[in-house]
DNA sequence: CGTATATCAGATAAATATGATCCTATATAT
DNA sequence: ATATATAGGATCATATTTATCTGATATACG
């Protein structure tokens, strides 16, 4: 019991990822090694994830030597619901949400009125928190404290 | 992708039983097929489910003929959020949330504070839900559409 | 009492979803 | 050309959720 409602490894890898290139701007690139690094995400999945950035055209992925991704979209533009959205697909708290005729009572049921109340607020709430006014907090983004003496690569 | 952050099925039957036993009141007892049945629950999975509905509190089981749940809580006092957590144990979110240490910068990071207020949200909204105050809506718990005809037992 | 009914509680099985990795192909800097 | 670095599809591993099976227990009723 009990994991569910929760967001997914991969969601939250996404939010650390976008976190990583917005500190970086739109001009730099991070490489996959470094930011699974820096940002404690299994570099093979990180892939897989920035895949799925891409094509929600966040960011873009270069290939080859000094490759990696690169942001697209200004940190002021990019919301914590967008790129989980991103990753995750459309956020659904219950499935009455998603697919209205699974069941019978759903468009008039009193509880799927709470459920789109709660899911509205909870997809206001992370549509609200901007990766630049996440990058604001000096205490969200401290790369330097675990990975500067950890391994000085 | 995609099914993440949403209501189990436990979760959502749980729901649904204490409709039908709210719906009872505190005398009569429910039969476990009747319920299963009348809101479309794996009658088996009920079972299982009332247990921990039984062991939070909100009913009595009662063994041997004529058995079946009884509701003990008054439907005023029961929100849709302590039916669902008893059946899901408490909801979080978010990793960070359950396990501040499971990310090192939890306690101060900027997106834990998203998802903390997230949270709080979405527990309150869910809290505010009496099971009395869904029963008042009559489009919810509209039994006899489906089932009065269906099979008349 | 004894019997049939109805749930218990633990265990197990089945289905699904998520997380992670492997491998060949492709793109690009030098 | 070659070495580097990611793409993308496939696959494997794990976890979680859902469902079911089984012997035990409780109770209404004749």
């Amino acid at each position: 019991m009990a994991k569910a409602m929760r967001l997914t490894r991969a969601g939250e890898y996404a939010v650390r990822c976008m976190l990583y290139l917005s500190s970086l701007g739109l001009e730099k690139i991070g490489n996959r090694k470094e930011i699974a690094k820096a940002m404690d995400i299994p570099a093979e999945f990180l892939g897989k994830i920035a895949q799925q950035l891409a094509r929600a055209g966040y960011i873009e992925i270069v290939q080859g030597p000094k490759g990696g991704f690169r942001l697209l979209v200004a940190p002021q533009e990019v919301t914590l619901l967008g790129v989980i959205e991103a990753v995750m697909g459309e956020i659904y708290l219950n499935d009455c949400l998603m697919r209205p005729d699974s069941c019978y009572r759903s468009p008039a049921c009193a509880v799927n009125k709470v459920w789109q109340t709660a899911q509205q607020q909870l997809r206001q709430t992370l549509d609200q928190a901007t990766f630049a006014g996440l990058l604001n907090d000096p205490n969200c983004f401290n790369l330097s404290d675990e990975n500067q003496d950890e391994k000085p690569n």
